[in-house]
DNA sequence: TCAAAAGTGTTATAGGTACACCCATGT
DNA sequence: ACATGGGTGTACCTATAACACTTTTGA
């Protein structure tokens, strides 16, 4: 692809890692992406660690320079399917970091995204990131490099909000689910608990969560009626908001 | 002061208005500063009619190009202060926008701002930017350059959602203000009628807007009390959320 | 029959909306 | 007295929260 070579060699004018420091850029701008992980208990962050200066040996978020040809969001998707190698993920941009100081080789202004997956049946070892990323619990977070622990908070904050107003569980969840799943996933993500009533009936306003004719299987209590999401109705109903 | 000697110096490293075209810079960052104005009917934005390519004669908002030793809030902070002459002036990072062909003469990417003030009194001729600022409707607006209409639609959006929750009037209205001065302060933001009544409960829950003993003068009917900010209570609000 | 989770219903409270009415002031 | 906006009260509706209860399945 001839995007890539164009890429590619651009890139080299900008890489970061190979050179002396030096001859360090003088300004870039780069993201950075904060990988929520849904599965476990308490909600992760997919972290990789550190193997050169500066801040060797600490973890820090993916992230990468914006090529100079290249979208910041399809900057950030392209991050982001190297990490996860999903195809279709939906990420948002939070907020952009820019102190002078806040990296110690030069003026680094980054815009942070962040996404959330499902960590089942997901690794991270398949991608180019490979051997030092791992999960770590939102709850109990690393020394981080650079500003990135603010990003994360700040991130984390962002996705609390769209939680609530945003169905961010479509492409984490199964496609089709029950509304206990459902409730998990606004459990783990607010950190919170709700009555099953109540959620129920909060859910019932939400008229893109559809009712199917299907029920679980060879579950050892009563099969759940599985529901999914209805992006059509949920589209039409962006658009006249 | 030495700062601003190697401010300037550095600046003109990155200078984008006096020098010819072809040896444009190949990547920078800048900030966009959306001012809305609150007085009339209307909410209205502070723009700048550019007088050079491209996109010269159409309407901007006012920005710059962030130096390389200042900070992004540092920078539109500096530009609203060139703008505006008000020395406390609270202001929110929106949005950063970088598409790659967002800017037709290179590779630009823009973090927007936003910013509210009371246009009463208030002379954009005093300020650098001077002759050609205007105040123009939110409701109809002219044609702009680059994608400064996005970042308005954005800022806008921001604004409003913002005004719900923050007290975005501190410093906009009197600071010795009735209610119904308050009310019309959100009417106009919002662009919606609000119940008297009703708005006052709403603002009763609100603990830091604190009434005094004080009340209007001089006008011909019964004089409204006045009420300010309590702005240690809202600060000791925020912290403990 | 029991455990486990599905699924529904009841009640109390809080907040929002619509609207009516009285009050204090200058002219 | 009257016009003008200040200020308050009521009645209704809806969303939320706490909690109790019934139902359906596999073991």
């Amino acid at each position: 692809m001839a995007k890539t070579n164009k890429t590619l060699r651009r890139r080299n004018e900008y890489q970061i890692y190979d050179v002396p420091i030096d001859s360090f850029f003088e300004l870039a701008f780069s993201i950075d992406c904060v990988v929520f992980g849904y599965g476990k208990k308490d909600l992760q962050v997919l972290l990789t660690q550190r193997g050169a200066e500066p801040y060797k040996g600490l973890w820090a978020l993916p992230g990468d320079l914006v090529y100079p040809d290249e979208d910041l969001d399809t900057s950030a998707g392209r991050v982001l399917k190297a990490l996860t190698s999903l195809p279709d993920l939906n990420f948002e941009q939070v907020h952009t970091f820019g102190a002078v100081d806040r990296h110690p080789l030069g003026r680094v202004v980054t815009v942070a995204y962040y996404a959330i997956v499902n960590m089942k049946g997901f690794n991270p070892k398949a991608a180019f990131w490979a051997d030092k990323a791992k999960w770590h619990s939102v709850k109990n977070l690393p020394k981080l490099a650079f500003d990135h622990r603010d990003i994360i908070d700040y991130s984390y904050k962002k996705l609390k909000e769209s939680t609530m107003t945003k169905p961010l569980w479509n492409g984490v969840i199964e496609e089709k689910f029950t509304l206990t799943q459902l409730q998990s996933f606004f459990e783990t993500v607010l950190d919170k608990k709700f009555d099953k009533g109540n959620f129920r009936k909060k859910i019932d306003l939400f008229q893109y969560v559809k009712e199917t004719e299907e029920f679980e299987k060879d579950v050892p209590y009563r099969p759940s009626r599985l529901f999914k999401f209805d992006k059509k109705l949920y589209q039409k109903n962006e658009e006249s908001s």
